[in-house]
RNA sequence: GCCGCUAUGGCGGAACUGGCAGACGCAAGGGACUUAAAAUCCCUCGGUGGAAACACUGUACCGGUUCGAUUCCGGUUAGCGGCACCA
């Protein structure tokens, strides 16, 4: 009796969708459970055997919950929006929405012949007007509370997308999508000010179930410091203030370092007697790219500014002041104190420019290298602070200056304030309208969607900017505020954008009044699970946080964060252990897995290739076990037997099964379930049959990882009422989860020696007379004596003798 | 350099809270069925010695704690991911 999966499962897919057994309910007095997929980018390649992986295993969360009795809401979308699609456009004179759209059906086909249990009802795609209107009202209320502003700034070019990218999308130096090189170019652009709510992303990873390494990684991209903040005069009367982690070794400031961008440059211009020197050196850093500077870090560089100099505000005395491009603009105040003896940069630029080195921390030989150590040392040449530990002295020290006047304590955090704009086409354009007299001014909520409208080429300008530039007749436009003649922002908003609140759209998708209403959000957030890419950690994942705690600002949503747990799945390589790609020709087609062999194979394979968070690498012999196991599955109704209910010799076994599939499927621990599956399905066939209530359980154990075949053997079997879908998740009893009788071992010295079959309930007492009675044993203790004995109830004896 | 993670058979991987290392699957070898092959079923399967019972040994490496360590602690090595002149 052959499994023919290609007429089963299609089958299935037909009735779910016209019974609609997977639409989510709202209103519903039932508990709620929201799990959450990334959506897809639906590129031109169609479905990659890796977007599976989370869709199945959030499927098995999905359909357990259902079982149990939750109203579950797992939703699908399209994040459509996107350069690939635009480029193609470009290219081949299509319109980029052809294109998405071809490609989100091609996707939408693919993904429903794996019998993932999505509510296609809530489908929803960023491209789509009646959804980028939200998009566009949530950047309008950014704007009202004062997070978008515009501005002139060096932002990171890429040279082929030619367009922006935020410093997220900035890798090694080059384009993280197109590996192009990255510029430096001033451009006026908008942003988001993240930074506001850089020390509520770090404290609130406190309120949620994130793995460890994502809250690390979160916490490091903030990158959050405290130190203080210090005033040096100089010689010019302006007053340089620096931002430092170690106010401590303050004495040990021998000089100072200003950024090659630092505005004191031009402020001084008049001051400085070398003047040429020094414009030659800002040139020449302005032109480095960031890969160059990045490459360059490994030889300090700098000029002394001739004609200034600062004093160190402690010791009294005067120092250089020199400009760098190991100092960041960016950071800080752009401009630092120099202490050679306890910082490595510092130190290396001393040993070259041949500086002072004075040690004010004891514990190092600071003339062979910095010593940075701040657990160790004491202080030394330090007037007030000699003698203290340097966590004293940073006290001691951050209380003086503020005594003085010289400083204060402060805080800062690497991150830096969001990228905004995109000078490309296929974007939701930025809701915003410039009027000479009025400035910018916001499109009245009315008038959006603000659509995008129809040009004719998409191709980006060398100057830097937006095809839509040319779109004279929508560029201008009437100031909202004035009347006046006003042109509209030609710069769309970046693919982030309707990534960073989707999941709230799928709790009421069709409303046209809100983005969600009120009694929807009340009930369905905040999300219960979220799977997704590691790689998301410090782009969309935080980004949407920022957008949600805003909107929760606003009174807009119920809760501070937006997911309570997430999890992130490993990908999956190719059969050569390396990563699949065209150019390696390991590529796997879903299309071609799941004709051969099915969905329900192709979901238990991906579930059993190993650990969920791991990568791990296709294997086409593996996928042939998992097709084995579904055909021994299909045969158990060849083992149908007459007798009734949970027969006595595998009840333990029935039990033990069920407690391991419930609670592994809660710990992402899938493949060791679909082993505990497996060794039932020994047990059963060694059996050599089955009843109709023993075959039930089995079936709807199986029934969230292998959906299909399941259905069709509740319906020939007649296993019970309705679909196995609308069954109830079957419940283990403790107590008979264990077997009567357990094998004990007996160890003499940490060694086993023998092995006892014992009731399961013995007494300490009685397991260790019956191992000393053992032959075995009699004879290991034989003329010694019994100085330790050790039991472990239910699993062993250690006997210690001398 | 900093942060995080990982290391177990031929392979993917199991092992609760310190208690039988290698569950489950794959591959391989042997056998049954077959004219033959596929499929299916049965047996073996970390290493060394042994016909076998069994013994010794074994979870990257060195050391420690413990009656007992894949698990805990200290150190080393290798690999993966993230950040990186962030003062």
């Amino acid at each position: 009796m052959k499994y023919d999966h290609k007429t089963v499962e299609p089958k299935w897919q037909k009735k779910w969708e016209e019974k609609g057994v997977f639409y989510a309910e709202n209103g519903s007095r039932k508990p709620k459970y929201y799990a959450l997929i990334e959506f897809p980018y639906p590129s031109g390649q169609g479905l990659h055997v890796g977007h599976p992986r989370p869709y199945t295993a959030l499927d098995i969360v999905a359909r357990k919950r259902r079982l149990q009795g939750y109203n579950v809401l797992y939703p699908i979308g399209w994040d459509a929006f996107g350069l690939p699609a635009e480029n193609y456009a470009i290219k081949n004179h299509a319109h980029p929405r052809e294109f998405t759209e071809k490609n989100i059906a091609h996707f939408k086909q693919q993904i429903q012949s794996l019998g993932i249990s999505f509510d296609w009802s809530r489908e929803i795609s960023t491209i789509d007007p009646d959804y980028y209107k939200w998009t566009q009202w949530i950047f309008l209320q950014l704007y009202k509370k004062g997070l978008a502003y515009k501005k002139e700034m060096n932002v990171n070019w890429c040279t082929s997308c030619k367009c922006v990218l935020a410093n997220e999308e900035v890798v090694n130096g080059v384009c993280e999508r197109c590996g192009s090189e990255v510029v430096h170019k001033v451009k006026s652009q908008w942003m988001l000010k993240i930074t506001e709510y850089a020390q509520r992303l770090i404290d609130d990873l406190d309120l949620v179930d994130y793995p460890e390494r994502v809250k690390a990684q979160q916490k490091n991209w903030i990158g959050r410091s405290t130190g203080a903040e210090v005033d040096f005069d100089t010689t010019a009367g302006d007053k340089l203030t620096v931002y430092t982690t170690r106010p401590d070794t303050l004495y040990g400031a021998t000089y100072m370092v200003i950024s090659p961008e630092h505005p004191f440059v031009e402020k001084w211009a008049d001051k400085l007697t070398n003047l040429a020197a020094v414009r030659e050196y800002q040139d020449q850093a302005a032109k480095k790219s960031d890969f160059e500077r990045t490459e360059m870090a490994k030889e300090k560089t700098g000029v002394r500014l001739e004609g200034v100099s600062a004093i160190n505000p402690l010791t009294k005395k005067e120092i250089p002041i020199f400009v760098s491009d190991y100092v960041l603009v960016s950071y800080g105040t752009g401009a630092i104190m120099a202490v050679p003896a306890h910082d490595t940069r510092d130190w290396e630029f001393a040993r070259k420019f041949h500086l002072p080195i004075i040690e004010v921390v004891k514990g190092g030989n600071v003339q062979e290298e910095a010593f940075t150590d701040c657990e160790t040392g004491v202080m030394v040449n330090s007037g007030i602070l000699d003698g203290l530990t340097v966590e004293e002295a940073k006290k001691r020290i951050t209380e003086h200056l503020e005594e003085t006047g010289i400083g204060h304590a402060k805080v800062n955090f690497k991150l830096r304030d969001w990228v905004f704009s995109r000078q490309r086409y296929w974007g939701e354009p930025i809701p915003m309208v410039y009027c000479e007299k009025c400035g910018w001014v916001p499109l009245p909520e009315s008038e959006l969607p603000l659509t995008l409208p129809e040009v004719e080429s998409y191709e980006p300008t060398d100057n830097g900017e937006s095809p839509l530039a040319h779109m004279t007749d929508w560029v201008n436009t009437t100031c909202p505020h004035c009347g006046g003649p006003a042109k509209r922002e030609t710069d769309t908003m970046p693919q982030w954008a309707g990534s960073s609140w989707y999941f709230l759209r799928y709790m009421d998708p069709h409303n046209d009044k809100a983005f969600a209403s009120k009694e929807a959000l009340d009930y369905w957030a905040p999300v219960d699970w979220y799977n997704g890419g590691m790689e998301h950690t410090t782009l969309h994942l935080l980004y949407s946080r920022f957008w949600y705690k805003f909107l929760y600002d606003l009174g807009a949503v119920p809760t501070p964060e937006p997911y309570a747990k997430r999890t992130s799945h490993g990908m999956i390589l190719g059969e050569d252990g390396q990563k699949m790609s065209k150019s390696r020709g390991n590529v796997i087609n879903p299309d071609d897995v799941v004709d051969e062999y099915g969905a329900d194979t192709m979901r238990l394979y991906e579930m059993f290739i190993g650990d969920f968070e791991k990568t791990a690498p296709w294997s086409s012999a593996g996928i042939k076990g998992c097709r084995r196991f579904v055909e021994r599955f299909w045969n158990l109704q060849s083992l149908l037997c007459g007798e009734k209910g949970i027969r006595p010799d595998v009840e333990s076994a029935f039990h033990k099964a069920i407690k391991k599939v419930s609670e592994d499927t809660e710990t992402l621990k899938f493949n060791t379930a679909i082993a505990a599956l497996m060794t039932l399905m020994n047990v059963v066939t060694e059996k050599g049959s089955i009843t109709k209530e023993e075959l039930a359980v089995f079936t709807l154990l199986l029934n969230p990882f292998a959906p299909h075949i399941t259905e069709e053997m509740w319906e020939i079997c007649s296993l019970g009422d309705g679909m196995a879908a609308e069954q109830s998740w079957p419940a283990y009893d403790e107590a008979k989860c264990k077997e009567d009788t357990v094998e004990i071992v007996v160890q003499v010295c940490g060694k086993v020696r023998a092995r006892l079959n014992v009731p399961a309930g013995i007494s300490k007492e009685d397991a260790l007379r019956l191992a000393k009675e053992e032959e075995k044993i009699r004879g290991e203790i034989a003329g010694k004596s019994v100085v330790k004995e050790i039991y472990v109830p239910g699993k062993l004896v250690n006997l210690v003798v001398k």
